[in-house]
DNA sequence: TTGACAAATCAAGTTTTGTTGATATATTAG
DNA sequence: CTAATATATCAACAAAACTTGATTTGTCAA
């Protein structure tokens, strides 16, 4: 197991749209929003996390997968056990993606509001995240 | 066409977890993704759209559809055409529960880094955002 | 009214996900 | 070594989601 695991930026500061997607992906499913609000008490493994979520193992196990996959969990082996605990660093990136969106967004809506004035905004580069 | 078009947050400010995910859900597509990037250079039709992102008409409405179901795009009709934009408050929203969320998960890290000083985090609320 | 255009909806097919139960792997205890 | 525990993986099925082409709806212009 000595392969990058963890998915994270490229080379460049670039974030690309397949890494945006699939850690939305991640995100887009109740049953592991569950699961990262239970992360919110601290590292958590799959037989700590079957009880009060009521999922099996297996079920669980499926989505701990998909959420390490996107790079949102790490785990940690401790004997039997493999703790997961929320990245910060993915979750960080996410959120700046969304801000640099909301941001652009809310310019364009206060732009069409007082018409007319279309400055031609500065497209070329979106606050530093070329999409492709 | 009176009813609800756009979701928004309930009456209670309380972030529900259905909501969630269909935002992240909409935004989970890397097509949906390029659109969103396209709306960034401002409100777009879909005939607009077409050329640049080398889709079918029928396969970007369905897009917009999602996109729109979610809240996260807005239409405006004018003659013929329908115009859609990002919605500030929605992304604003998204944002907003991964910041609270990232923050938490990085106040973690560091309590697990320095470990032995666990300092049994206030539970109850998550930064104002109760998933259930 | 008719024709043209923009966009939504529908239908059918393919692909991707999520779910469940059974089985395999890994680690520790005895 | 064997039994027990924690997880991962597999197989099979069910349910969503995406794609594409055809049809329908709505709007404007002539």
């Amino acid at each position: 197991m000595a392969g990058p695991a963890i998915p994270s930026r490229g080379s460049r500061d670039r974030v690309d749209a397949a890494r945006l997607a699939r850690l939305f992906h991640a995100l887009s499913d109740e049953t592991r929003l569950r699961i990262v609000q239970r992360l919110l008490l601290g590292e958590q493994c799959v037989c700590n996390l079957m009880e009060p979520l009521k999922l099996g193992q297996s079920h669980l196990s499926f989505h701990m997968k998909t959420l390490k996959a996107a790079g949102l969990v790490s785990d940690r082996r401790e004997g039997r056990w493999i703790h997961y605990s929320l990245n910060p660093g993915s979750l960080r990136e996410v959120q700046e993606f969304l801000g640099a969106v909301g941001e652009k967004a809310e310019r364009l809506d206060a732009e069409r509001c007082c018409q007319g004035e279309k400055k031609k905004s500065p497209v070329g580069e979106l606050y530093g995240f070329s999409l492709f």
